[in-house]
DNA sequence: GATGAATGAGGGTTCATTCAT
DNA sequence: CATGAATGAACCCTCATTCAT
């Protein structure tokens, strides 16, 4: 599939295998790409940095492997949302809004992890990415989108792929301002500091659908 | 008001000043915080390395600096739009949008640097960050959007602060969408590939003001 | 008679030590006793790493020990000719000059070889090297110049000793000029480039010979 | 001329520039290029690493520069000998041998500076050596022979190009014997060993000269 | 104030060697 | 005996920062 980790890595016990990952996810997430240091890593993971460099060869390739693993465990939370078929349009915006609002809480470090893979200032790196994630993203809430609009839900004026995108852009931004610490704080200047952090989030989720209804979908009267 | 720069770097003529940000900008943009180079940005600025750090100390101040300096360049912008007595806020709206675009093309490296300062791992420098614009562009969307629903554009049941905060990371996304290369990558796989370049400008303002529309105002019959 | 190898190794079917004795020596020659990698010698020899150093202990010991088995393969050639009682002094040089030559084309790998060992920084090593060949050519040829003396072909007024040591320091430089990289370069620097590649290894026999017979021999009427 | 040194280097002052050339030298000559460590050249020069690297930018830059610094030194010995019209080619020839067993005792570092040139494994780095010294030599020893050949001193039936590099070969093997430890060895093999050291040097050199003239030059009766 | 040479701690990566299976 | 995964010391090179001039 791709190359970035060997084969050895791939025979390794699965509980050494995910020691591994989690610690050099912890690293990258924490301290950015750059800073991010293989010694560390090792010492997390409780390996040699030989065995390190045995597996991903490089600094790189373990973080593009990362990348991958880490893309993919989001990615099915994402699809079975949006493949369900007993559900409608809107209630599977609500379902990925609040989805969205849940996994930044429980996997915040593989979060910060696709925050930091999405600002990598090395050029080259970045052609590197694997795009699996956001190809799959895209084309599901595309389809998801034609789907509605030939079933009357979602507005027929639109033009799908780029309302896709901006749902996409809300969703995004969301599961930043609870995972990475710039949009949190960024976020907090949007916050109405009167209300109790618990019921917050459930006024986000409420609100954030409304605007996504707003947009999307065929007024109901 | 800060002092990420020394007195002497503000009585500097103004040209050396600009020479000396512009290098410091573009370096930073290009190959975001932690690879970018002390010693390079002076050799672009046509100074010592020495003075660099007569004027700021630290890498780390010049950043803040640069950041500082670059958000205000782009503050001016969207206060213009906002501030703009004469329009209607579906006006606004749709200016805003337009501005986010031409910006994008025009100001490239502003729009770098300002992604680039909101994907610093460094937790403690990101502590130090100016929020000046954050804070400004906030107060102002929520301000429009309240005095909207006050005149009856804006649909009354939306929580102001909350709407404001999804527009936003609309127009962020967009933003960044043109102008950082993962971000770029990613608006792609919404691209319908068919359409030609030129027109695509205008449609996706077009349909990026639709989306805001449908999400924000109240519908006129 | 040494211990540079375990006697396991010698158990070894011959196949097998012979595929092993080629990858090192491969390996060593291509890349420099420093540069050479026990790693790569196993792959090449298909053999695991921990073999590797079963038969042989450390790099060093395997190195010492092909150096002794490719010195053995070279002495037979040199030893034949020498000991020919049918050829004349005169005829056993240029014997020797045209074997260098070929040899130096036929068996590269192992003049590489050879070179690699005599230029050994590391003097502790150096100190370890088997002198079994150098002791059997100087040897040699010292006693085939004193025999010559003896019959009258070889000059009398000749060191025997010393200018074996020439002699063999001509026919090894000139070796080290058809089989190595820096020599070959330096080779280069004295040839005349009009003349044809081929026709060339004859004209350097020649007169690599014509030079030995006037340094060494009585000169015929 | 080439560009192995920073401009900044070539600035340095003298005794600041010759302390590190003989730190590297020393360095270089005693381990090998690839067991050389810029570490210890820096403290052995009394400068930082960081300078090292300022001044050369990597560590083959360094060693291509002080290759050629010592090749420039060892020239000038030679090229005083082989332009001096006062002498005939047959005094030439022993000036040529007393200099090279004189210049393997004094500057036997810089010798074994050069022979580690010429053996080093990696091929990438020896197509960088700089050859302006054995291009130098060749042509001076060749034209001088080609003079000879002229002047009735020289045998009119070699090939002067080819004797020359014989010529050379001898020169620089024996150069090898008296620096470096490998040959140095070999050396002995050759050696009288009832023969006092001191006036061994003269019997080489008489010896050596003994022999080339005896290959080279037309027969005094 | 301005310069830019000098510093040296720090990090990615290699590879001979070991040892549990 | 054979395997090959694991180890970790060692080394080249970078770059923010200092300071003598």
């Amino acid at each position: 599939m791709n190359n970035f980790a060997n084969e050895s890595f791939k025979r390794l016990n699965p509980e050494k295998q995910e020691r591994i990952l989690k610690a050099a996810i912890a690293e990258f997430a924490d301290r950015g790409y750059e800073l991010a240091n293989t010694n560390h890593i090792a010492k997390r993971a409780k390996i040699s940095v030989g065995s390190i460099f045995h597996y991903f060869n490089t600094k790189e390739n373990l973080f593009l492997y990362i990348v991958q693993y880490g893309s993919a465990l989001i990615e099915t939370h994402a699809g079975k949302v949006v493949d369900d078929e007993t559900l409608s349009i809107a209630q599977k915006i609500e379902a990925l809004v609040r989805l969205v609002v849940r996994t930044s809480r429980e996997e915040i470090t593989l979060i910060r992890l696709y925050h930091e893979m999405s600002s990598i200032g090395n050029q080259e790196l970045i052609s590197k990415l694997p795009r699996s994630m956001e190809q799959f993203t895209s084309e599901r809430y595309i389809k998801m989108l034609e789907e509605g609009q030939r079933s009357g839900e979602v507005k027929p004026e639109l033009n799908a792929r780029l309302a896709a995108f901006s749902m996409d852009n809300i969703l995004l931004s969301l599961q930043f301002a609870y995972a990475c610490d710039y949009y949190r704080i960024r976020f907090q200047m949007y916050n109405n500091p009167e209300i109790d952090q618990e019921e917050y989030d459930e006024q986000v989720i409420s609100e954030t659908f409304q605007f996504l209804k707003g947009a999307l979908l065929v007024a109901e009267d």
